[in-house]
DNA sequence: TTTTGAGTTGTTCGA
DNA sequence: GTCGAACAACTCAAA
């Protein structure tokens, strides 16, 4: 009996339970991936997300080979690709995670009233729909969520990666895609083996400091883990027992705190999944429907601005050339930009989830869309509208030395830390003593977030 | 059923 | 320089 795994975002061999099904019910099993054309042109992915998963696919690939199988590519519509290849190997079954996107759910059922589809958990740690109120009604907010997620038995043992896996030989591949190439700025090395080392070098140190360190911009205080999770080259499973191994190996109280924070954050991860699963529609509107007739202005000049890091704010800017060069931005950095755009631009934050997404190697709709609303106040759990970030005055918490400014705005690279958050204020002298001409070298500000304070405050009243 | 306390990430102002 | 209050309104869950 032949057996299909269909790979969608689950690129792992271990702790992976469609493939685990897949191997359970047949003794020849098919790897398979499809290159989705709805999915390239949705106007939501960018080359280095792209040439990240086309990497990975090739080190699942060479994965597969050493246990004696490979991945099989097909492109094209997933419904007529599947049906061909189960046509043309008399496959009895197709084992895939399941995915909480709208798109991804209409794809399955229309896949699943063609062919034996069986889709299995393991996206998140607890299945996006388990966690309810008493009432039987998703939560909204998060603190209950968390606290009854943790109150649920969701530690299970971890599956082993298989040994060995039968693939038959005459099925026909596409070779894998290889354009676009991963760019040398991007720090990620795609694949398992790169996931794995990732998390156990947090796990057995960064993690103890990280209730501190992941707000510091200029520090590496992150599990920078995201794009793995992503595209499940870690089992979220995985990543939530090295939280509590961590918890249990910690030797002191602002360790366990560490670990503690670490953990919550994959439960905010959980939290917007769960979201993305019960309220599809967040998607293309606020969460709240109030929210929804708020008067953006969408000056385009301001956000060409915005996503070249030239707005005059050496953090915001710094952020988002880090964006451009690299796929990933600080998560600190995250809030400070997305709070730029909708309260100092005054721009609809759907023009922001949709350049991250485009952006980031990490995008995950779910994710994305969940910071995106709780930034802009529009969303489940959503920051008060009057909580806007002061630019100057992120930077100089979370940035103090103004090292992260350095690393990616080199124009400003000579100014000393009592001027790096503020180099409008140089004068003329120092302009020249620190080689930084204002509006030549680096750009004045292109609004005053003390005048767009009130105005920000004024459009989210107008409800 | 009703009441009550608490709730990721901030800034500004005035004492 | 530091500190507390104000900036709303609503959901959730325990009492």
């Amino acid at each position: 009996m032949k057996t299909i795994w269909w790979i969608r975002r689950d690129l792992r061999l271990r702790d992976n339970q469609a493939l685990t099904a897949a191997l359970n019910h047949g003794d020849q099993v098919i790897p398979l991936f499809i290159l989705d054309p709805t999915l390239q042109q949705s106007g939501y992915v960018g080359p280095q997300r792209l040439a990240f998963l086309y990497a990975g696919l090739a080190d699942l690939d060479e994965a597969l080979r050493q246990r004696g199988s490979r991945l099989i590519i097909r492109a094209g519509d997933p419904v007529e690709q599947l049906a061909r290849l189960v046509a043309a190997t008399d496959a009895t079954a197709v084992y895939a995670e399941a995915d909480v996107s709208p798109y991804a759910r209409r794809r399955d059922r229309q896949v699943a009233a063609q062919l034996p589809l069986y889709l299995t958990d393991g996206l998140t740690v607890l299945p996006a729909g388990a966690i309810l109120k008493e009432n039987g009604e998703p939560y909204t907010v998060y603190t209950p969520f968390s606290r009854k997620w943790k109150s649920q038995p969701w530690s299970r043992a971890i599956l082993p990666a298989p040994e060995q896996i039968a693939t038959p030989d005459d099925v026909e591949s596409l070779p894998l895609p290889a354009e676009p190439a991963l760019p040398a700025t991007v720090p990620f090395v795609p694949g398992e083996a790169a996931a794995a080392a990732l998390l156990r070098r947090f796990r057995d140190g960064l993690i103890y400091r990280y209730s501190d360190d992941r707000n510091r911009m200029d520090l590496d205080g992150t599990s920078t883990l995201s794009p793995y999770l992503r595209f499940g080259m870690l089992s979220a499973q995985t990543a939530a027992a090295a939280a509590v191994e961590a918890l249990q190996a910690a030797p002191h109280a602002a360790a366990r705190k560490g670990a503690e924070t670490w953990l919550n954050e994959l439960i905010w991860r959980e939290f917007y999944q769960a979201i993305l699963y019960h309220f599809p529609e967040v998607l293309g509107a606020a969460f709240r429907p109030e929210m929804r007739q708020l008067q953006w202005v969408n000056d385009e000049a301001l956000f060409d601005a915005w996503t070249a890091g030239q707005t005059g704010y050496p953090v915001v800017d710094a952020a988002m050339r880090q964006l451009a060069a690299t796929g990933w931005m600080h998560n600190r950095a995250r809030m400070i930009v997305a709070s730029f755009l909708t309260k100092d631009l005054l721009i609809d934050w759907r023009w922001g989830e949709r350049y991250f997404m485009q952006q980031l190697v990490d995008g995950d709709p779910a994710a994305n869309n969940g910071g995106w609303q709780w930034t802009a106040g529009t969303g489940t759990d959503a920051a008060p509208y009057f909580r806007i970030f002061n630019p100057t005055l992120q930077g100089q918490k979370f940035d103090p030395q103004g090292d992260y400014i350095r690393r990616w705005l080199p124009e400003l690279a000579s100014l000393p830390a009592n001027m790096i958050h503020e180099p409008a204020k140089m004068s003329v002298a120092q302009q020249r003593q620190y080689d930084c001409r204002l509006g030549e070298d680096y750009p004045a500000p292109i609004v005053d977030h003390h005048e767009m304070r009130p105005k920000a405050l004024a459009l989210y009243k107008v409800r």
